[in-house]
DNA sequence: CTATGGACCTGAATGC
DNA sequence: TGCATTCAGGTCCATA
């Protein structure tokens, strides 16, 4: 379900309700992807002092320390002030339960590929091997066109596979890469260095838009997905391409091909989109 | 160093 | 209806 506006837009429904909140247990269910790394009894009376997002992982700042979270392929976050909305029992994939003086902070993640991982700082190895390679916001302002063309140069790989890499631009998943390709008019398979550099800013406009667009919505990620409150998002955003195959392109009537790269799929238009 | 495939895990959808 | 197979929004890691 994440990709990066539907973590941005937890972290923003999350950030309000658990900003200068006061830790007073954790409790775990199944093991996530790596080890929390701390006792959870060492959390209790720590104050929450913000919520920030590096790419998918989402940064919970501590008094001393910070959690890492990851929501993973199948994970959400739900948010329950103790007074108006007492939260139900666990349920058998809610696997990281924080209660706080302000209510519960819950992860459920049937699939469990999502984490959360304690750190002493950013720079503490742990955090560093989770964060340290990762490349620029596309949202931010260090996203700037003419490094993100010269990135695509230094990569012989597909575009595609350059852009769920995370390594130029963090946050583009499986289907924003699809989908902003699309709407850049290169196909998936293209060498990202063969890419010119009226191309890659249409690219680079391209990831931002979508993006932007995606946030703007409610984390619109086409299917499934409900913020910390338990808001539906608005799925006002339709895929172009993503999952389409063999539907006709919303804009040549072309039908849609379908890919196989790196174990992932893609979808794009042969009309619309040139190698 | 890069590129590739495997691994992790569960549930929903599809096919016979 | 039942059971097996396929696929799913991520990303780290071992291997070549």
């Amino acid at each position: 379900m994440p990709e990066l506006p539907e973590v941005e837009v937890t972290r923003r429904s999350v950030v309000k309700n658990i900003t200068g909140a006061r830790i007073e247990s954790l409790r775990l269910g199944k093991p996530l992807r790596w080890p929390l790394g701390i006792d959870p009894l060492e959390l209790a009376g720590q104050t929450v002092l913000g919520v920030r997002r590096r790419g998918k992982y989402l940064l919970v700042d501590l008094d001393d320390g910070l959690l890492l979270l990851h929501l993973g392929m199948s994970g959400s976050l739900a948010f329950w002030p103790t007074r108006t909305n007492p939260p139900p029992p666990p349920g058998p994939h809610d696997h990281f339960d924080l209660w706080t003086d302000r209510g519960l902070l819950r992860l459920h993640d049937p699939r469990r590929f999502g984490a959360a991982v304690w750190a002493r700082h950013e720079q503490d190895p742990v955090a560093e091997k989770l964060l340290g390679h990762l490349g620029v916001e596309p949202l931010g302002p260090d996203f700037k066109p003419d490094a993100f063309h010269a990135g695509l140069k230094t990569r012989s790989a597909p575009i595609k596979q350059v852009l769920l890499a995370g390594e130029l631009v963090v946050g583009v998943g499986n289907i924003y890469a699809s989908e902003t390709l699309f709407l850049a008019g290169i196909r998936p398979s293209t060498r990202a260095q063969k890419i010119s550099r009226p191309r890659a800013d249409r690219l680079f406009a391209a990831i931002i838009q979508v993006l932007n667009l995606a946030v703007e919505q409610g984390g619109s990620t086409l299917r499934n997905f409900s913020n910390a409150q338990g808001e539906a998002g608005h799925f006002q955003v339709h895929a172009h391409v993503y999952g389409r195959a063999g539907e006709p392109c919303r804009v040549c009537a072309t039908p849609i091909r379908w890919l196989l790269q790196g174990q992932r799929s893609s979808y794009f238009c042969p009309k619309c989109q040139k190698p």
